[in-house]
DNA sequence: ATTACTATACCAACCAGACGGTTAATAAAC
DNA sequence: GTTTATTAACCGTCTGGTTGGTATAGTAAT
C-alpha cells in the first residue's frame, strides 16, 4: 500500500520500466501505453498495474530512475575528475551527455511526461534548477550553462533521431566540450 | 472576408493550428485532441476534419509553418547581419532561439508529432540537415554546431517549463550568443 | 429573376477501437 | 496462510474518423 523505496528489487518492475522507454524511444511517447507495454514484456495490462497503479505512477517512475542513474553517472566522472578545477562541470556535461543503451532511450521518461502530464516533470525541474545552480558557482557560469544546454539540445535531437551523425560524433563532441571548458574559462575570467 | 494564397488559405485554419500549439505547450501533447481542439476553438470536430482530414495532417501542418515562419525569421536577421561574416551563423541562432508568441509554443508541433508519429519528422529533419550544413561551412563549425545544440536545448527546457529564467534571460542569452560567435571564432581559427 | 448546379465551410450524431483502470480469482513464496 | 505477483475479463470514457446533412455564396444558363 505504502510507497516502498529502497533496492533489491531486481524483478520485473525494471524490466517494465526497461520496456517503457524502449517503446518511446521507437514509436513516440505517444504509444506509450499499458497495452503496448504488457505486448512487449509479455505480462498482463493487470500485471503491469500492481507495479505501478496508475500511469502517472509509471512515467513518475521512469523519471525518477533517468535522475537517479544521471545522478549516479555524474559523481562517477566528479570522482575520475576529482582533481580537475573545472570536474564539477566536465561531470555534469559528460553525465547528461552519457547513455547506458545504443541510443536515444535518455529523455523518454521526459518527453512521456511532457505529453501526459507536464505537471510530472516538477521534480526534473528542481534537478535541473540544482544542476543550474551548481554551475552557476563556477568561472564562466554563462559558457557552462550554455555547454549545458548544448549537451541536452544534441541528446533531444538524437532521441529524437533529427540527425543522423550526432550519434557518431558523441565521443568528437565529448572531447571538444572539455577543451571548450578548459581553454575557454580561462579567458572569459581574464576579461 | 477571403484571401486566397497559392493553395487555399482561409483564415480559420490558421486560428484551428494556433489553438493547437496553444493547447501543446499548455496542457502537454498527449492532450492534442480533436475534441480538445474543436472546445477550444469553437468549431466542431467535423469542421476541423474539414480542414485537416486526418491528425497527422494536422501535425504536418504544425510542423511546416513553424519552419516556415522559423525560415522567415532567419532571412529577415539574415539581412540584418548582412555586412557581419559571421551573420549567416548569428541568424540560424537568433532565429531558432526567437519565439513569435509570450512563451514556447515554438516546439509544439515537434513535440507533438514526436508523441504521435515520429516519422511526420522526416521534413524537419531535412530542414535541420540542411542548416547543419550551413554551419559546418563556417569557420568554427565545431563552435556553431554547439551553439546550435544549445539554442535548441534551451528552447526545449523553455518549452517543458523546465527552468524558471531561461525565458527571461532570453534577450541576454541572445547577446552571450553574439559576442561569443564573435570572439571565439577568431581563437579557434588562430589554433 | 428563377432555377439549377457547384464549391466552401461547417455541424450533430454516430462508430469501432483504444485507453486507463477495476475486480475477482489464482498461484507461488515466505 | 498471509503476502506477493499475476491473470483474464470486464467497464466507462475518450479518440480518430465517417456519414449525411445544412447554410452560404458564386456561376451561369433559362
Amino acid at each position: 500500500m505504502v510507497e516502498k523505496k529502497g533496492a533489491g528489487r531486481p524483478s520485473n518492475r525494471d524490466v517494465i520500466l526497461d520496456a517503457a522507454d524502449q517503446l518511446v524511444a521507437a514509436e513516440g511517447a505517444g504509444h506509450l501505453t499499458f497495452d503496448a507495454l504488457s505486448q512487449n514484456t509479455g505480462i498482463s495490462k493487470g500485471g503491469l498495474l500492481y507495479h505501478f497503479n496508475s500511469k502517472d505512477s509509471l512515467l513518475q517512475a521512469m523519471l525518477k530512475r533517468r535522475v537517479e542513474r544521471y545522478e549516479a553517472l555524474r559523481e562517477q566522472y566528479h570522482q575520475q575528475y576529482r582533481d580537475d578545477p573545472k570536474g564539477e562541470l566536465k561531470s555534469i556535461l559528460l553525465a547528461a551527455l552519457d547513455t547506458d543503451a545504443e541510443c536515444s532511450r535518455l529523455g523518454s521518461g521526459m518527453l512521456a511526461a511532457a505529453a501526459s502530464n507536464p505537471e510530472l516533470l516538477g521534480p526534473l525541474k528542481e534537478h535541473i534548477s540544482d544542476t543550474l545552480k551548481r554551475i552557476e558557482c563556477i568561472v564562466g557560469s554563462k559558457l557552462g550553462k550554455t555547454l549545458f544546454y548544448a549537451v541536452h539540445g544534441a541528446r533531444l535531437f538524437e532521441q529524437l533521431n533529427l540527425c543522423d551523425d550526432c550519434v557518431h560524433e558523441r565521443e568528437d563532441f565529448a572531447q571538444y566540450l572539455l577543451k571548450l571548458v578548459d581553454e575557454l574559462t580561462e579567458i572569459e575570467s581574464i576579461r
